[in-house]
DNA sequence: GATCCTATTGGACCAAGGTCCAATACCGAA
DNA sequence: TTCGGTATTGGACCTTGGTCCAATAGGATC
């Protein structure tokens, strides 16, 4: 019962990091028994030392461990730029632990024994939030592949024009003819895959575009 | 000792909502000793029925109280959109109550007896995030009371404009001559204040605006 | 040295955006 | 009914943006 409320979540990775070995597999069964795919760790360096082909979206993660801790893994992750929804199930929750965790962006934060019910909430919306956050990451990624294909003249130019600046100022502003702008611009629009001025505003915002004064 | 960070939260509104007598004077001092200007109040009801004319930018909660607890007026507040950052200071914190005020937005989570450097800093964080969001919010509130002075028409031209299509496209989309269009057009620009069609796409941006197909 | 990339500019031309003046038509309020 | 706001369109005209073809020049690479 519960099951994840389908395709949103679908076949989302869970990975598992307890110590505990009969908490990671009743875990295990309860989280792949909702339809997600699951990978289990005995510890946070087991995870750590993972092949990383694909992220999990949610990671369920233990308070107290030996070794690392669950918030150090958090931690860790943070400082990786590996960002991924986490749910922490422990056993002795202690208030300032818990909050500390959740401002550390934790999604959730969970006592033992975890309600079956809850977990498979929190896994969903964790997951959910995952998958918001890598569907920006992916257009703004994709955003910065195409700057890098722009030559330095291009990304002035881009940088002007998205400001609003006419052809003709930014021409004075680069101290050169309004002509060289305009084959500028189109390079960078045919570059940015932009269909119009609007679309290339809103690339530049996304990728975080300022033209320095 | 450990005044606020100088000029971003000089002179902040910090309320505090506890039912103790004591705890209140106690906070009160501290807070005022830091710089900000403090209000205090002994229930959340106490703070509904004040005269809402400046919200604090942050809000020292108690958990527990009789009546609406910190929590329920954290949640009354949400609901009437009266966004503000929330501190708890509680006496007896659990983890499940905790995570769920984290959850619900709150800025920090602390327990009695509070270290005075630890609820400074808190409370800093708590007014710059604030202060952040304030920024945000006025920004699209102008921009929302500039909307309203655009007929049904000139807001049908606004959306299609920022889409990036042509006026000509628009022209066609909505059933009338280009000419038109460029009229409509003007108007906009001048009743949002943009001086170029970038502006124009930021702040239809800014505002959420969303051509309906 | 030959070649490729980048930056730069010219000329010609067309399309699109913006502005000024002016006019018609509808509709609700005074 | 008159007045004011809104929507609509015309015409004339100028400014900008975009495109095609072509050419020069400096650097880096092979």
């Amino acid at each position: 019962m519960s099951a994840p409320s389908g395709t949103l979540v679908a076949g989302a990775l869970v990975g598992i990091v307890d110590d505990d070995p009969s908490v990671r597999k009743g875990l295990a069964r309860l989280v792949k028994g909702a339809g997600y795919r699951v990978e289990v760790f005995a510890s946070a360096r087991e995870f750590l030392a993972r092949p990383q082909q694909e992220d999990p979206s949610c990671l369920l993660l233990d308070v107290r461990m030996p070794g690392l801790t669950g918030p150090e893994l958090q931690e860790a992750l943070a400082i990786a730029g590996r960002r991924m929804s986490i749910v922490f199930v422990s056993g002795h929750g202690d208030v300032v632990g818990s909050v500390k965790a959740m401002k550390g962006g934790a999604t959730d934060f969970l006592t033992k024994p975890v309600d079956a019910r809850e977990l498979l909430d929190a896994i969903e919306r964790a997951v959910a939030k995952a998958f918001t956050a890598q569907r920006e990451q992916a257009g703004a990624t994709d955003v910065q592949s195409r700057l890098k294909t722009l030559t330095a003249r291009e990304a002035q130019v881009f940088a002007l024009v998205v400001t609003g600046m006419l052809n003709k100022q930014v021409a004075a502003e680069l101290g050169i003819v309004e002509k060289t702008v305009k084959v500028h611009r189109a390079r960078v629009m045919e570059k940015m895959r932009a269909g119009s001025l609007a679309e290339l505003v809103r690339l530049a915002d996304r990728a975080g575009i300022v033209a320095k004064p």
